[in-house]
DNA sequence: CACCTCAATATCGTGTTATGATATCATCTA
DNA sequence: TAGATGATATCATAACACGATATTGAGGTG
């Protein structure tokens, strides 16, 4: 069975109605305003951003505004802004859950507990 | 061409190797912690997570430790380890950079200017 | 007009990942 | 032996990523 469709934004995704959000725009300047707010850490090509802004305008997340010429301009909606939201609450969770993960870690440390080996709540090994 | 190989991990992939942080364990027993730790957000059917391990045990990012019958043991590696942290670095930016749009955008608001209008430094529509 | 260049978009091909359903296998219990 | 239980394995199919390549439209320049 295939994973659900936009259950959860891969980054580029996010990325790309992040960038949305800042106003309507063409593809090409999503992938700028990505490759600069990531500093160069995330860059999209053209094929996944083209796939991107197809199945996001499919999916009624985005709408086209304008056409010149070949360019298009695409504005984010409101189901695309509430995905958005989503996606952001979903990221907050892994890292907070990271963060318990690391303070529970340094705890054990400091009374002495050996590090990483107690799995309460679990079966043994 | 295909996504590059565990380039960025997949939230099963994370959530994976932040439960053999606790300590080595078996894969029903990592999919316990998951679903205990995301208070259910997330559940990880057999197919997903035994497709994960064998994948990660491949990579160097888990090792066998145990088998006991049926039940096999995974201990993460310092690879696996390299790999969640930089996930939690990535996780981090994603969040930080959400957190920069959602500050821009109550600026704006504050000076009476339009919401999600502006476009700095990119082609104009 | 004919031609070139450039910007922007579109598509192909293929490997990676997700995932419910189903099957398998070892152990324990009656 | 049989049956239940716990744990792992595999199948089949759809979603996604993405470099490479092609296509398209506008604006020069002669």
């Amino acid at each position: 069975m295939p994973k659900k469709t936009l259950e959860s934004l891969t980054e580029s995704m996010f990325y790309v109605l992040m960038a949305l959000r800042r106003g309507p725009m063409c593809g090409i300047d999503a992938a700028a305003f990505i490759e600069e707010k990531t500093k160069g850490a995330l860059r999209l090509g053209p094929a996944t951003l083209y796939t991107i802004l197809a199945k996001f305008e499919k999916e009624g997340y985005l709408r086209e505004v304008a056409v010149d010429g070949r360019k298009r301009t695409y504005a984010i909606t409101e189901k695309g802004e509430a995905a958005y939201q989503e996606e952001v609450r979903r990221l907050r969770r892994c890292v907070a859950d990271a963060d318990s993960e690391g303070r529970r870690q340094n705890e054990q440390q400091d009374t002495g507990a050996a590090v990483r080996m107690a799995v309460p709540a679990l079966s043994g090994v």
